[in-house]
DNA sequence: ACGAGGTCCTGCGAGC
DNA sequence: TGCTCGCAGGACCTCG
């Protein structure tokens, strides 16, 4: 599932292959993926247009147009971007979404099995009103204590559903807030107006450490997640909580424990480490 | 402001 | 073996 690391992988991978390219032949094979935009109007402003960047905001891809365009996909759960240099296999032409044909053999496909994912076409006033919505980016440089702690005022809600809005902190989602939480020794349920001084600052440190390792492990591979080559991750063995319920903590051995509580997503916890503080 | 729950979507594994 | 069912969950929505 492409939080923040898995979508600035798939960028960093896709940006030297993509950049100054001109899309030759765009076809989509699935609509209920737009928004905000048809298929007639998507496959037009594509054709024949240059890339000129691609970037990440939170967890979504932005593929910068010459014309001013910004095509923004969301990967979400089980979508995958990567670029191809060779004609693909039957099986890989499976659950194809959008492609297009960049000259050559070269071309971009986004396939979703699911398609939770989605596509949008914005111009320059659709984007900044689309990036205003979204929270400030964790990994950025100005991502201070201060900057953590504006993110976090005014609300009661439990930390890990705080960290996982979009709207306060942008693209940590399941996998990564419980991995933060278990690293700065913070309660998931822990109202977030609750947080000490020194707990807000292991969690603020917690964030930035558990990313940019993901970042260096090019995210994590459970199932779906490909990177914009199409390799694995390697950071799923890096994972201290995320999948690992019932088993033993690796600070003090006691079994992690799983619950539904929050959000009604999965959330993976040491009862002894994560007291409440 | 908040929590609960529904919606989208398909593959997979558990249970019978 | 073959079926049904619940779950995976990010982002968005409505309702109370």
């Amino acid at each position: 599932m492409p939080e923040l690391p898995e979508v600035e992988t798939i960028v960093r991978e896709l940006r030297p292959r993509l950049v100054g390219r001109t899309v030759t032949r765009p076809r989509l094979h699935a609509t209920d993926v737009l928004r905000g935009v048809s298929r007639g109007r998507l496959l037009a402003t594509l054709r024949t247009n240059r890339i000129v960047e691609v970037a990440r905001r939170a967890k979504h891809v932005v593929l910068r147009l010459a014309s001013g365009h910004r095509v923004v996909i969301q990967p979400r759960m089980t979508g995958s971007l990567i670029v191809y240099g060779r004609r693909l296999r039957p099986d890989e032409r499976r659950y194809i979404v959008l492609e297009a044909s960049l000259g050559g053999q070269r071309v971009l496909v986004f396939r979703d099995v699911r398609r939770l994912g989605t596509v949008w076409l914005l111009d320059e006033a659709g984007w900044r009103s689309y990036t205003a919505r979204i929270g400030p980016e964790p990994l950025a440089a100005d991502f201070d204590l201060a900057r953590f702690a504006a993110c976090l005022r005014g609300t009661r809600q439990a930390i890990k559903k705080v960290l996982m809005d979009q709207r306060r902190i942008a693209g940590v989602g399941n996998i990564y807030a419980n991995e933060a939480l278990y690293r700065a020794r913070v309660d998931p349920s822990l109202p977030a107006d609750q947080l000490s001084p020194r707990a807000r600052r292991r969690l603020h440190a917690a964030v930035l450490s558990v990313l940019r390792e993901a970042v260096a492990h090019r995210g994590t591979t459970l199932r779906d997640y490909r990177t914009g080559t199409g390799e694995h991750g390697e950071h799923q063995t890096a994972l201290a909580v995320y999948g690992r319920g019932g088993e033993p903590c690796l600070r003090c051995g006691t079994r992690l424990t799983t619950t539904h509580a929050i959000d009604g997503r999965a959330t993976t916890f040491c009862y002894r480490c994560q007291g409440r503080t």
